[in-house]
DNA sequence: ATCGAATCATTCGATGTCAAATGATTAGAT
DNA sequence: ATCTAATCATTTGACATCGAATGATTCGAT
């Protein structure tokens, strides 16, 4: 007799991420920065991305809440955005060097945190780990009907 | 060798629980409902809880936030908000007929929501997850140093 | 060459969240 | 009895996020 629900799996994993999560950012904070300032930058220096779309992509959020935190780089002097000639619809994003030092600032306190993360775990349960987080994307996006790509 | 990263763990587990949430509200949306809904809804029905602070603490949330949604519930109709006569700092909340009602539709959702988030999972898997959840919970907690607990 | 559709970024309006300050009430100490 | 502390909820001000509407530019078809 399956009987599974014991606490709902889904609301097991959003508490987790959120706590998670706002350590992240703690430790992001104390290096001065923050979890969406990390995702840009990182972004930014390991990836080829074309326009800001496919940054927004990069990091996992939509365009608008993109625009919102280039503003606040751009004006802490973290980076640039000029209009690429060839296409002007687009905007090339750049690091300035004070946004490639907070790039490397914020990559240690960001290795730091992952290494904390996985204190007590095998690469083994890293991989069962993500192995079960990514069968968990796709219910969560299968047979959903209404049908929200994400 | 041990060469932990790929991905930092910490990401994956913010996508998957951002996917998996954003879902699930979706489902709820689908029955009239939304997340922070739902978890108060439960919350008030399936607890005794002696104030609004223990109220957010089950769903997860400051009181401030709770205050603000408890707002939108008492305005649509769903609970009453009234002073406890022996101690009038203290706020009983209480479902109404519409209250209860949205609870059961709701609750037909989750339940339907959650089975779909248990495909292609054994017992033992979500065993598993649970028990590396909680090592991440402990982890992102501990040697935190600045100290906020969540 | 021009006009309509597509693309890219931004703005606007809304929701969910938090931390800090405030207001009301109770409990405790003298 | 009064005064200070603590407790409970709310308000205020801020940030992150999204969807939809808007503005600018380019592309494609005629």
């Amino acid at each position: 007799m399956p009987r599974p629900a014991g606490q709902p799996i889904g609301l097991n994993l959003a508490r987790t991420a959120k706590s998670v999560s706002r350590a992240f950012d703690d430790a992001l904070a104390a290096a001065g920065g923050s979890l969406p300032t990390w995702l840009i930058l990182i972004s930014l220096k390991t990836q080829r991305l074309g326009n800001q779309r496919e940054l927004a992509d990069a990091v996992g959020i939509q365009g608008a809440t993109l625009t919102h935190h280039l503003n606040a780089l751009e004006a802490d002097g973290l980076l640039t955005r000029r209009r690429n000639p060839a296409n002007r619809r687009i905007h090339l994003v750049e690091l300035t060097d004070r946004g490639e030092a907070m790039f490397h600032r914020l990559r240690t306190a960001a290795i730091a945190f992952d290494q904390r993360l996985r204190v007590g775990l095998a690469d083994e349960d890293i991989a069962t780990l993500e192995r079960l987080l990514a069968r968990l994307r796709e219910n969560s996006t299968d047979g959903g009907a209404s049908g929200r790509a994400d």
